[in-house]
DNA sequence: TGTACATCAGTGAACGCGCGTTCACTGATGTAC
DNA sequence: TGTACATCAGTGAACGCGCGTTCACTGATGTAC
């Protein structure tokens, strides 16, 4: 087992660097993420950094995909401690659990929904929020399914996808075969609304309007699920 | 008016720096925003940019405070065309121009309602988009409460102005003084909801996603529109 | 259990770069008499 | 209209900095026999 150790230290350091770029990043914007900085902070030559992220847009990389994971797992487990009869009950947790890990990690949400870096361009191939997005857009399609399920005009069944992109909509089938174009639009319009009162928020816009923001995205929140289920999206 | 002629000069100077700032960061991104940069397309010294600005935060802050008037500028004039006596064409409208407007200049947006630069710290005293953001403001109020005015339930009269912060109550009391406390906050959650897709947008978070960005917008407004006058904000 | 070898984390010095900013100046444009 | 002076846009060279990245290496940790 001692070839673990060496694993294990390494896995170590890794997490430490990452975390370290985080805090550079928290404190002085992201873009004051630097290599040589860490290795400063962690008292080691900037030249031993490279034995870990052969780059900075590495470094990058890696930070972005394991916020983009995180964030999946604190909304899938948010909603999953909600029970599963209660579909709007789920999809209220999971609305919190995004502001809140939000306003945890405001450098990781724009990491994974801002522009990540001046200059970052993502790998070829998969990028790395896709898994992630991947997961949330899903979860959220069904959690907004769910919950309009039991509600009247629950989506005329002969709604089109012209509007969606052809390879998201196979995406879609392919996980959830019977969600309806009306259903993902509402999802996607659900996003949007929770998204912007939490990108105000953590950007400081909310901050000299209103002092109980948790109060203004809750009533947002419960507007919404009221709003769920109308056949509203389209010309 | 041979000294008019020197400060138009100056004045074309610095407008033509300001515009390559912007091409600047629009292709690299904010933070590739460089005075040596600007100064070599300009084909000028680098020296020569300070006796326009006297230091990088300066430009800057000029960047900020010129997208925050132009920004309030569309807005306004968006509005004032749709006639007065149709709140909700004049609200849709504004809504139309806030969008087109993120997406003319999105770097701009970003500078205006993200994370401008890193380490970019607003000058002491007014801020550069503090004007703007009044305006703003108070005009989405206005048209919030005009469209909410001929609706059912026009807000309770004795709602709470508890969530607010003082000083934001106490500056629309000076400008609306009849703005119920509903209406401030219905016309909060407008514009976050609206600010939520644009942003989601220009961060190219639609595109992977849904084909056609304005009807989905579009879409989102008028059921914005039609939620308008309910009194649901609160506990 | 002991020795010879492979692995690999980390060192230390150096590269070339672009940056913001400062210094001392030049030469053209405008102003006052 | 012509001359003496003030203004001021712009030059050119230099400063010190922190950065990402590369080179050739050392010494400790682990592995195979």
């Amino acid at each position: 087992m001692s070839a673990s150790r060496r694993e294990r230290l390494r896995a170590e350091a890794t997490e430490q660097i990452m975390e370290i770029a985080l805090r550079q990043m928290a404190v002085d914007g992201p873009g004051a993420l630097s290599l040589r900085g860490i290795a400063r902070e962690m008292g080691m030559t900037s030249r031993a950094i490279y034995s870990y992220f052969p780059t900075r847009y590495d470094l990058v990389t890696a930070l972005i995909r394991t916020f983009g994971r995180g964030l999946a797992d604190a909304l899938e487990l948010a909603r999953d401690e909600a029970p599963a009869s209660d579909p709007e009950r789920r999809l209220l947790a999971w609305g919190e659990a995004l502001r809140a890990w939000a306003l945890a990690y405001p450098q990781g949400f724009q990491l994974v929904y801002g522009d990540p870096l001046p200059g970052y361009q993502p790998p070829p191939g998969e990028g790395p929020v896709d898994e992630a997005a991947l997961r949330i857009c899903g979860g959220l399609n069904r959690l907004v399914a769910a919950a309009c399920a039991g509600r009247r005009a629950p989506a005329t069944p002969d709604d089109d996808w012209s509007g969606f992109l052809p390879a998201y909509r196979a995406r879609v089938r392919a996980e959830a075969p019977d969600l309806t174009p009306t259903v993902a639009a509402s999802a996607l319009r659900v996003w949007a609304r929770l998204h912007g009162l939490v990108t105000l928020e953590i950007h400081g816009h909310l901050r000299p309007v209103y002092a109980d923001p948790a109060a203004l995205y809750r009533a947002e929140m419960l507007d919404l699920v009221r709003g769920l289920g109308r056949a509203d999206l389209g010309a």
